[in-house]
Order: C-alpha cells, then sequence, then structure tokens
DNA sequence: TTGAAAGCGCTACCAG
DNA sequence: CTGGTAGCGCTTTCAA
C-alpha cells in the first residue's frame, strides 16, 4: 500500500488531537449522531477546514457494512431504453449519498446472475432490476439478501418490490387511434416471444381487433425482435407477401424504424400510403420522417421512482407505489383512411 | 449496523480455524500473494466451499485504501454518443475486477467537478473523463490526486493522458465527399462555439472549401448545439432566408436529423433535392429515412481505449497509445448534382 | 456532553 | 512455507 505522499492522509485521530478534542465527538459531529457542545463544534470545524479533513469513505463502509451504493442491472448500456431509465434512477440517487454501481446483463440470464453476484459482493444497499431473463423466483430468493426492487415484472415481497407499466393496456390504445382513424388491415410487428411485454402488446392489439370484430389475419403478424433490422425484415416479408394492409403498429420504436426504411425503401410513403405506430417514444421518435406516433414509456419517471422506492426500502420506509402510465402521443405518423 | 441473520458473516479467521490454518495463509491463497502447500490449499478450498465463505470486500478495501473502482465522467446518460463509449469502458473492465463508477456532468463545469470530487472521496483508482467543461490545467491538478485518462482533449502529463480525435480532418473528408459529388453551395450547421470539436469541424469545413477555391458564404454557417431541435430551427431559418444551397453537413448526426425533418416539413426531398451529411454515426443514423452518409466516430472503441489506458495506468504499466480512427460512412444521403 | 477502547474483516510484515 | 500480530480509519458502545 502506497502512501500518497503529496496526501498527508489526515485521519480522525489527527484532527481529533489537533482540536483538543477525541476521535468519538469528531465522528459525532461529523455524522450529527449526538449533540456537541458549541466551542468543540466550532473548534473541529476549523481543524477539518484547515487541514482540509475528508472522512475516508472505506473505513466508514467497513465499519457500517454499507458501502452507500445501489446496484442497477441494466440489459444494454446503448439502449436509448434502458439509458432513460438510467437517468432517472441517478437523478433519484442525486444528493443521497447513495451512488449507482451499474451493470449490463445483455438480456441473458446467467450474465444478469454473475453480475448481480458482483454487486452483492461488493455490498451494494439495494438492488434495482430493469427487465431481463431472471425468473421471479431467484429474484426473491436474491432479495433475501439485498432489497430489490424491478421495472418489468410484478413481485411482492418484504424485501422485493416489482412492476409493470400497462402494455397491454397502451397497446389497446395504440390500436384503438389505427382504428379510429379508419384502418382495418392492421400489421403488428412483434417483440421477442418471451419477452412479457412483448405479449403483452400483442394480447391487446389482438384482443383490440377483436372487440371490433375485425378477424385477426395471422398473415399481418409478423414476429421480431425489437430492432430495427428484424422490423425492416419483417416489412419486407410482408411486403412480398402481397397482403393487404394500411397501417402498420409496432411492437416497439426501434422495429418501427425499421419498418418505416422498409417502406421507404419501396416507395410507400408514410403516413400517405401507409401509417405507423410504434411502442416506447424514444427521444429519436419526435425527429424522425415523419415524426412518429407512438405509445409513451415515461421511463426517467420510471427510473426516479425505483430510485426512491430502493431508497425507501434500504431506509426502511414505506415505498411509494403510485408509478407513472402510458399514454399515447399522437404525431404524424398516421393519417385517416377512407 | 444490523447484523444480517440470513448470512451468518464467514470470515477468513473462521475459515483458517475450521480449515486448521492462519488467518494470513488463506489470505494468501485468496490471492495468490504466496505459495500454499498442496493440503493447506486443498483444506481451505474444502471449508471455503462448505461455509460458502465470501471475502468482504469493505474490509480488503479499507486495508489496501484502493476500491477496485473506476469512475467515468460522461456529459449525458441518455445520449447515445456518451452511451458507446461508455459501453466501450464497461467492455474493457470486465473481467478485471474494476468496476465502473459512472457519473454525469451534463457540461457543466461546476457540477463535473463536484462530482468528481465525489468519485475521489468514493477511493476511485482511476478517472475516465469524456469531454466536458473542465480546463485543461483542472485536470492535469487533479491528476496529482487520480491518475486520469481523458477523451475530447489533448492532455499528456505522468498520471493523465488525453487524447482526441481526428475532429478536422473527418470534417475534411465529408466535405470532400460533397465536393465530389458536385456540391458547391454547402451549408454547414455548427456544433456549440466552446466546444473543441465542433470548432475543429467548422475548420475542417471551412479550410476544405477554401482548398477548392470557393468562397465561403457567411449565410451558410448555420449556429446551432449539437441537438435536433437547433439543427431544424437552423435549416428553417436557412430556407426562409432564401438562400441556394445543394447540401447540409451537420457537425452531428442529431442536429441532421433536425435539419433532414426541417427540409421534410418543406417537402424537400433528401437527397433529391437536397443532400446531407451528419458527424458521430450514432447507430440511428442507419436507419433514418434515407440513411444517412455521416462521418463515424468509432465511440465504443474509444470506450475501450479509455478503459484500457486507465487500468496499464493504475496498474502502472505503459498504456498502448493507439487510438481508432475516423472514417466517413456512405449511405443515401448524399446525391450527385450536376 | 465527552473520552477511552474495542473492534469491523482483511492484508502484510516479521519471525521462524 | 507458515503463523502471529499490528494495524487500515472509522463508528459505537460503555462509563464517566
Amino acid at each position: 500500500m502506497t502512501k500518497d505522499s503529496s496526501t498527508p492522509m489526515v485521519t480522525v485521530h489527527e484532527v481529533a488531537r489537533v482540536a483538543g478534542v477525541s476521535a468519538a465527538t469528531v465522528s459525532r459531529f461529523l455524522n450529527g449522531t449526538a449533540r456537541v457542545s458549541e466551542d468543540k463544534r466550532r473548534a473541529i470545524e476549523g481543524v477539518i477546514e484547515r487541514l482540509n479533513y475528508k472522512p475516508n469513505v472505506l473505513a466508514r463502509n467497513l465499519k457500517t457494512g454499507s458501502s452507500r451504493t445501489v446496484g442497477v442491472l441494466t440489459q444494454s448500456l446503448v439502449s436509448g431504453y434502458f439509458a432513460d431509465a438510467l437517468a432517472g434512477v441517478d437523478d433519484a440517487l442525486q444528493g443521497t449519498g447513495y451512488a449507482p454501481l451499474i451493470v449490463s446483463g445483455h438480456w441473458h440470464a446467467d450474465e444478469e446472475a454473475e453480475r448481480i453476484e458482483l454487486l452483492i459482493a461488493r455490498r451494494v444497499d439495494g438492488l434495482v432490476i430493469l427487465s431481463g431473463n431472471l425468473k421471479d423466483a431467484q429474484i426473491l430468493k436474491l432479495s433475501q439478501r439485498v432489497p430489490i426492487v424491478a421495472f418489468g415484472r410484478r413481485l411482492e415481497g418484504t424485501r422485493a418490490y416489482g412492476f409493470c407499466l400497462d402494455n397491454y393496456r397502451g397497446a389497446c390504445d395504440a390500436v384503438e387511434h389505427l382504428l379510429a382513424h379508419g384502418h382495418r388491415d392492421i400489421a403488428f410487428i412483434t417483440g421477442p416471444s418471451d419477452h412479457a411485454d412483448a405479449l403483452a402488446r400483442l394480447a391487446g392489439y389482438r384482443d383490440t381487433l377483436a372487440r371490433h370484430g375485425i378477424l385477426e389475419q395471422p398473415q399481418l403478424v409478423l414476429p421480431a425482435d425489437f430492432d430495427e433490422s428484424s422490423g425492416l425484415a419483417a416489412v419486407e416479408r410482408l411486403l412480398a407477401s402481397g397482403q393487404r394492409f394500411s397501417a402498420i403498429f409496432a411492437a416497439n420504436d426501434l422495429s418501427a424504424y425499421g419498418a418505416r426504411l422498409a417502406l421507404y425503401r419501396r416507395d410507400i410513403r408514410v403516413p400517405d400510403d401507409v401509417s405507423v405506430v410504434g411502442f416506447d417514444d424514444l427521444h429519436s421518435s419526435m425527429y424522425t420522417t415523419p415524426p412518429l406516433t407512438t405509445v409513451r414509456q415515461p421511463l426517467f419517471d420510471v427510473g426516479r421512482c425505483l430510485g426512491r422506492a430502493i431508497l425507501a426500502m434500504i431506509g426502511g420506509e414505506k415505498m411509494a407505489r403510485e408509478m407513472p402510465e402510458l399514454s399515447l402521443v399522437v404525431r404524424e405518423s398516421v393519417r385517416r383512411v377512407a
């Protein structure tokens, strides 16, 4: 262990000695753990200032058994979707003394479990889990070791809580919007079939059509993977099939982008020839051409709720359970048809 | 300090006692600090397994004075630009025992300085700084306390190193490309005037025109701020001015998106009526309509270089100084004109 | 309100 | 190759 000569490494004891008090008193002053008389308080303050004393977080961590850190499991650092939620968590933690420790699981259960172990090994005080492929049971088990708040799964335990937004409802709104604009032949670009949100959106699509007495056309349901390239491929297949359709509802914005490009390549105009609706409302959807009508997921707010919730759990307080809602944001990618 | 009853908190001493060796030996085994005889080694392994012993990182951190953590200062969590670099840093750190501690400075020098202090207080072993508004001198000063690797500024010190990509050259390439396609009236959407990269790109634009004997038209240089809305506004102003132009070179992809939307709103086709070139090559640029021709910044690789570099510095090794290069990626937003 | 002292769990020095 | 031991810098009883 090299002692940094430029940093004299001043300790509580040093401060205490110079201020003519005990280390305990300095500690009490620092943490507000107990009353400290006015004169000593002032003396300590002065010495801290003069010596430029900074408490050693590492020592405090060892003593208190906490790292003042919350682990955040995301699936991808480069996804606009997760990035928003991350920013929300970060925002909630700001100024609380807690810092987020972010790891990425890449939608792979094993990797997620491994990263979480790393987080626990680092003694995070709480865990925020953003989607992923872990089983609810695994998370419940994990929550015996550390409090957990999750997004993208419904969960209820003493030290675990998880919630979803109403994806089904969001999808219904999107399809209703298309229907209200006269569309009947609506294609749906699905998400991964093992993804709960994707499934809920598919169900919303199906049920809404059914509710309106519209027979589902299986050829209009196009498998894809929540990304641009699969959205593009899906629509290319659709176009090749010769199926009639006047609108596309994509299970997320990324696949809507891909769909839009496939249309563009065939000189099919949006919304003049085909209407498109997405899901998520990524930042960029406001600036696509045309700006995309989509179901907004308020992910920053979600992240903030998660951050606040895990803080509450760590502090042993009751956490707020209100969560933000989905909402359709109407832009310019849908046109009324006869 | 609450003792978690579900976790009996087994220590080195416990392991040592059960294995019939000393704590020191267990520690040596754990860290490979010294040879441990085969029999003791096996005994220890068994006990660790049986007791499910996990070393307490917090104690190790205190003892070694290191948190095995590298601080990463980014400017925005939600920017695709920074996200890529972050992912690169994360990738470089993977499996090294170091974890990134990510904070965001939001392009505000004060906030950046504050976050960095927090990072140092948490005893990060190194710092990666992604752009920002801190002065080089401040960073050099900081580097006395912790080794630093920075991106977006040229820096050279014993414990600090910073590098830029050749933005000037990238801009030259972009303009050359436009010129080669017959464009002469090329508008330029600038970035923030206090941003070095933005300035370098502007200089590249200017010099390339000059080199080709083209007089710069000041009305074609449009101030903007590296985001969609200012790019949009810039082109709206340009359009309103009635200035002739056949191409737009945007200082970054985001402003190119905004420009593209402004054009769309006026029914000006890209690339048929106006060609557009961006800078950065965000993921989404592959799926805009049309896909955007742009100067690629290999940010993931940059991040990886940064990660490796800071690790090398921390380890006292010599760091590699080769950095990735910019390159023009030609897609579909530029058309040849007469 | 204050101080002395006992560790938190680990690593590393020093003997052997 | 191994064990004893002395802390890392802090917080927190316990007693005064």
